[in-house]
DNA sequence: ATTAATCTCGCACAAACCCGCAATAAAGCG
DNA sequence: CGCTTTATTGCGGGTTTGTGCGAGATTAAT
């Protein structure tokens, strides 16, 4: 089909539309735009340069690429505590989804992070005990976002109980992202809370892949309560300066070690 | 059949019209709609005008598009923006609860300033499908949270779907929160969305006391999707100058009007 | 160095906008 | 019934915004 000298009579929403084409395509030139929307050249011109001024892209010479920085802006910006190192793992992370797959989240800073990652361009459906996670991806263009109810757990923000471990179990996911707080290369994936023992099994059962994220400081951590052993995990991001990477590879896990800037 | 030079004689209808062709279209555009209901583009001009007033879309120069998702906005932030009649309003509402008691609290703006005005210390337990509201009960000591799962709505920030309304309707409740946006004496409640209109139902059904909080300017209003007769609310808490008051009251409402200072 | 593409700048025109005013009609009231 | 009040609409101003054009400067590539 034929995009081109698409018919677009409100100057904003063509300049939305240079954000989106941006996003899609990783870079734009005018002289594409030109085409794309059948406007003058100085039309494009005018609005990529509003559009740097205001800081959504970076102008180049001959058309625009865009700002680093652009997803920096979302929620829970009083969640800034979280450095540079979570963000960074969790980039590459949510680098990992693929178009129209059913992906698990579990609850976690980290987790929200990769949330937050996620490009605005892939099409997802997203199933949380995690509300903060809900609430996050719910202005994603194109996620279905798929919350799993139950009692609130106030200290780590994720529901509970038996509803939570049913509709979880009733789905067949390609993905899970777990943040684990704690894991060790015999005792396995531990958790500090009783309550979420359940759900986190029953998270790792419904996924064919397991992806868990976590900084260096929590590898070889043990917490009181037992998740699962450590094969349930097909592929560990973490630090560049992990320790006893072997131990997790000698598991069958497929160790992802990140360079931080 | 010809839907252009159509007569539209009730100025209100002709604005809910916009919105849906807002809603179908993603855009409008002022000289569009002048030829599609035949009035001056002042009169259209004006329309958009108190539709952007009332947050309902995005005013752009020749014309409009749907109100931005609530990107960007902080959960915090947003709490902020809310003014002090509703602030007001949420804190009689607040003090109607008693200690011990189950209480439902619907989706919305208001009913979020409700729980946040909770008194610390009583002793709850919540029903809710919002996460919001889930989030800004979990650091209360003494309530229990007990969200309620499915497919989250990006536009209402609330779970619906049939797993939500089955857990609703399992719980026998004292009390309902509910922040309507559209009360007609004679059309009852409705609502902007259909998703929400099952959950709303439910949320009336499980609750042997309904409380409906809402500003004076949601009187009178009606909305595409009805969700119940006004006889379902027992309390309607509302500001001091509200419109048309008795005909609440004939209707067997007790309504509570607040003097905002 | 030369060439072609791109950018900057100023200008002109049309469309859209904002404001105040008057005409019309519906609703309220003595 | 007649009057006022209010809401809605259309019209004429003057203003702002978006757009395209052309001249000259700048940049990138041959």
């Amino acid at each position: 089909m034929h995009n081109t000298h698409q018919a677009i009579d409100l100057p904003s929403l063509r300049k939305q539309k240079i954000l989106l084409l941006l996003e899609r395509d990783g870079k734009v030139t005018a002289s594409e735009l030109v085409e794309h929307f059948a406007v003058s050249q100085d039309t494009i011109r005018r609005d990529l340069g509003e559009l740097a001024a205001a800081g959504l892209l970076q102008r180049v010479h001959g058309g625009a690429l865009p700002r680093p920085k652009d997803t920096g802006k979302d929620f829970f910006t009083r969640v800034g505590e979280t450095n540079e190192v979570k963000r960074q793992l969790a980039r590459v992370a949510a680098g990992r989804v693929e178009d129209g797959q059913i992906v698990l989240f579990d609850s976690g800073s980290t987790t929200l992070q990769i949330a937050q990652c996620l490009p605005h361009a892939v099409h997802l459906t997203v199933v949380t005990p995690s509300p903060m996670i809900a609430i996050a991806l719910a202005d994603h263009p194109h996620v279905k976002v798929i919350l799993a109810g139950g009692q609130l757990n106030p200290a780590t923000l994720s529901t509970g109980g038996h509803d939570a471990v049913r509709l979880i179990q009733s789905v067949k996911a390609d993905l899970l992202f777990t943040g684990v707080c704690a894991l060790h290369p015999q005792v396995g994936i531990t958790s500090l809370h009783f309550g979420e023992v359940a759900v986190k099994q029953a998270l790792l059962d419904s996924a064919s892949h397991v992806i868990a994220v976590t900084t260096s400081d929590k590898l070889g951590a043990v917490e009181p309560f037992v998740v699962a052993p450590c094969s349930r995990i097909h592929t560990l991001i973490t630090e560049w300066d992990a320790p006893d990477v072997q131990a997790y590879e000698q598991l069958g896990l497929q160790v992802q070690r990140v360079e931080v800037q």
